[in-house]
DNA sequence: CATCAATATGGGAATGTTCCCGTAAAATGG
DNA sequence: CCATTTTACGGGAACATTCCCATATTGATG
């Protein structure tokens, strides 16, 4: 069980040097003589000597290591969010290690302290839609170790955050579907727990408003974004007396679950009833009729983060900015609209 | 920027207590007195007290870590197979950190060397569609940490693997075109470095001969899963004097491809050509017309792999055992085919 | 009241590395 | 050829924790 490992006082010792010396040619030090530093390369790429990060991480209390929480794991979405984070933190030194909180607020909790405990030296983080209490996050701050937050944030907490123009996408979204002609348009929206909900909940409401649609407030719903539930309220929506004839949903899996739905009924899209999404998924350009939405920049949101993060790392705490990073949001009209 | 961390000393300071009580007080040491033990728990509490778990890693040689090497990012099924392992590794302790090879070699070794600095216990890798050479994975062999492939492996090593039945799966999607009357079945096949590739092509061929179609070279086309030349090949196919009738690519994101070039085309799916893909991405049930393919157990692919390989580091060296653990496809029949 | 056992606590080594501080040997300068 | 500088290397502390061994205190038992 207990293998040893090589370590630089192995190499030291068949050299006749000490671990000093050796430490010195690892690390790329001058003042060692070319025959020495020669010996020493020789014989650690012979013995597949590897630096053990961990005393090196112990020791300068900074393990390079950046953690990220993410809520779910099923959409593209943050994975490709991840990826874009990746990019830059192997660029710039850092590892990455994932936490997946599941959506639950207990499993967020646990994650950060698995993150402590690992001694991650900053933190991006996604919320659970439950999460309400953000003491788990403040902890961070007074152990000076940066947070930024991406998609889902914390509004209370003043640290950097990167998010894309909720507002702006929701209400071009639903702009143009009035263009389109539509008069009743429904949203399914998200929990108001979350910013981004509330954000295009609000594009939508002033969008109405600017072209003189009364807001219905029947054709709101507000759900918890367990896609399974969508059948619910769109069999609702269909059955009220004066029905829809436009959903603009809070994001693409809503949407595409709908539009499912409302071709198994048998009604038109966009003819009898026209579908918005919003983020692009990979799924959304291929579905039929493919989704109008709203795209977001995914890879350069999860970059941005980890750049901002970066940043945080290197500043000392008492220069710590709270930029917000608001990235564009386009408009992708396809078919279903 | 040396900020202080919160330590066992320090408790034991404030409290008169030496390291050695507190740390029994924290790891639930029997032998300490109740009064004790609630002073520690209460000021560690107050303190955010976090174990440091990079010591403890170095003290034990063992850092509760696994590492997990994918090729790629972009379709959803190694999101899904690190999300699967991500499960199994948290129920038993371990954290996972992530390398992304990006389909290069140079990529794949320097992520191995990553994984050894930061001592990883052991190791999931899916090959890069590169990797013909192995000596950067042998040395995690000699050094007695373990290895799990899945997905692409390394036919040569000697350790456990977690695959599907690509033969069967490959031969079943064919008899299936064959049944479906289809007579000139082309195969966009993955390059040959990869054992899945050759795996999915002899069954390809085995379905053709059990059923006496001659089998067309002409219509066998290798490439390397850069998905901007699907396009090349299938015009190609699509312009032979005697083009094929149905179309079985090594996966979904390749199938998805030349369904819609097949589709702006002006040709009938699956009248005049049939198209069946490999793995049963999200888009493919989406897609129109929905698209038949071979479903793998993706995350059970990822949560298997961890698994062994957890079992695999509790085992002494000399009881290391090289399962390959071969999950069951499923043809699911949509109106492609 | 002496002896012994049990209970609670302290001391110190060990994990692998870096870096500062010495210092011997070699090289340079007059 | 001696003094001084440079070069090359060694010794040891520090990082946070655990765990073994030692020891002081308490209580029980004869």
């Amino acid at each position: 069980m207990k293998r040893h490992q090589i370590t630089i006082v192995d190499i030291a010792e068949k050299l006749n040097l000490s671990k000093s010396t050796v430490s010195r040619v690892l690390t790329g030090h001058p003042s060692v003589s070319e025959k020495t530093r020669k010996a020493v390369l020789e014989l650690a790429e012979q013995l597949d000597y590897q630096r053990n990060m961990l005393s090196i991480s112990l020791l300068n209390k900074k393990s390079n290591t950046i953690g990220i929480i993410v809520p779910e794991f099923i959409s593209s979405y943050f994975p490709q969010v991840i990826m874009g984070a990746q990019e830059v933190a192997a660029k710039e030194g850092y590892n990455i290690i994932i936490g997946h909180s599941n959506e639950t607020y207990e499993t967020e909790v646990a994650n950060t302290r698995l993150m402590l405990a690992n001694q991650v030296d900053g933190l991006l983080v996604s919320l659970t839609k439950e999460t309400r209490n953000f003491d788990h996050l403040k902890v961070f701050e007074r152990k000076g170790i940066p947070i930024v937050f991406f998609n889902r944030v914390c509004e209370d907490m003043n640290v950097p955050k990167v998010v894309v123009d909720d507002y702006e996408g929701a209400f071009r979204a639903v702009e143009h579907l009035i263009k389109r002609k539509k008069k009743r348009i429904a949203h399914l929206a998200g929990p108001d727990t979350l910013p981004i909900s509330v954000k295009r909940l609000r594009g939508y409401r002033d969008a109405l408003k600017k072209y003189n649609i009364p807001i219905d407030e029947e054709l709101i719903i507000p759900y918890d974004l367990t896609i399974a539930k969508v059948k619910i309220y769109v069999n609702h929506l269909l059955r009220l007396d004066n029905p829809p004839d436009a959903i603009f949903a809070i994001n693409d899996p809503t949407a595409i679950e709908a539009l499912q739905i409302v071709k198994k009924k048998g009604l038109q899209v966009p003819k009898d009833i026209a579908i918005v999404g919003f983020s692009n998924d990979y799924a959304s350009g291929l579905i039929e009729p493919s989704l109008t939405t709203v795209s977001q920049p995914v890879k350069e949101i999860g970059s941005t983060a980890a750049q901002l993060l970066v940043d945080q790392i290197n500043r000392d705490i008492s220069e710590w900015k709270s930029i917000i990073r608001v990235l564009k949001t386009e408009l992708i009209v396809r078919k279903s609209s």
